[in-house]
DNA sequence: CGATTATCCTGTGCGC
DNA sequence: TGCGCACAGGATAATC
């Protein structure tokens, strides 16, 4: 569900409202979601206090005044949700953060694809302890920055924040890569944040069929994708993301994004192009729908 | 090595 | 109405 738009309005959220709490107790029941380490190694952040609220790509990095960081991932169905102590408990809920003086912090995720770890944690939980190949100190993440926090190295295989990509940086990652454009959109190694929805609107705005083997786009093209990603990106979180017709996504406090309304072509088959008119067609490219105008992309 | 697919889950919507 | 199936915002391990 959650794409960059949708994890940046939760950010946002998350922030405004528990940022210099102090977290009272942290509760993890459901077995998926803490999964990279021992569950029990969040009762380190108790008594610690919220300093800063990160994103990259579609993580969440929260960092406590000791410096440690715990990072949320919500993949598919998970939400982060507000909610006061005595309001029933969502099926689904796998954690709940108690603060002071703020309401309860929930992850509620149906299909538990979503997860919490502590950043830094898996090494010393690793079968054999010891350094695990290529992530040496000399390679280590330079100046990557996610609202003031280091990027943990967990997350070192990322790409850039996809707010942050330009047509050189797209102009070197895709040179020579024969793979449709839009299967490197969603490579999250490759930029990271864009996922199925905004792929497609990127393509769109960009004018570019999203089956276009990535390596062979031209100079002002390129340009174009790069405009079109900070373009679509930016509006998605003016709009406070995507709420589709499941209503599944839903901000800290429960309310619904409005960009659907302004979505081109994903979910449209059939439907006209709000360019020209002619029906938005459906292709699949690695194992997901994309949605195209055949007559404005090319 | 790069590109494709299979898998982890639950919920929903569709066709029959 | 009810049932079975296909599919869903993601990431990654396995396979070709």
């Amino acid at each position: 569900m959650p794409e960059l738009p949708e994890v940046e309005t939760v950010r946002r959220g998350v922030s405004r409202l528990y940022l210099g709490r102090k977290l009272l107790q942290l509760s993890v029941t459901g077995p998926r979601t803490v999964r990279r380490h021992d569950p029990g190694l969040l009762g380190l952040l108790r008594g610690r206090t919220l300093c800063s609220v990160g994103r990259h790509g579609k993580y969440l990095l929260l960092g406590w005044d000791d410096g440690q960081v715990l990072v949320a991932h919500l993949r598919m169905s998970g939400q982060l949700l507000a909610a006061k102590p005595s309001e029933p408990l969502p099926l689904h809920t796998h954690a709940v953060l108690r603060f002071s003086g703020a309401s309860d912090l929930r992850f509620v995720d149906p299909r538990t694809f979503g997860e919490l770890f502590l950043a830094g944690m898996g090494r010393a939980f690793l079968p054999d302890g010891g350094a695990r190949p290529g992530s040496s100190a000399d390679v280590a993440p330079m100046a990557a920055k996610a609202g003031g926090l280091a990027l943990p190295e967990e997350l070192a295989g990322l790409g850039p924040d996809a707010l942050d990509v330009g047509p050189a940086h797209l102009g070197a990652a895709l040179a020579g890569r024969r793979a449709p454009l839009k299967a490197l959109l969603v490579d999250q190694r490759v930029l990271a944040g864009v996922g199925n929805i905004y792929a497609d609107e990127i393509c769109h705005v960009a004018r570019l069929r999203p089956d276009r083997p990535a390596g062979g786009l031209r100079p002002a093209e390129l340009r174009r994708l790069a405009v079109a990603t900070h373009t679509v990106l930016t509006e998605a979180i003016a709009a406070g993301g995507s709420t589709l017709s499941d209503q599944r996504y839903r901000d800290v406090l429960g309310e619904a994004g409005s960009y659907q309304f302004e979505h081109k072509v994903y979910g449209r088959a059939g439907q006209p192009c709000m360019s020209c008119g002619r029906p938005v067609e459906r292709a699949t490219i690695g194992a997901k729908g994309a949605y195209f105008c055949r007559r404005c992309q090319r």
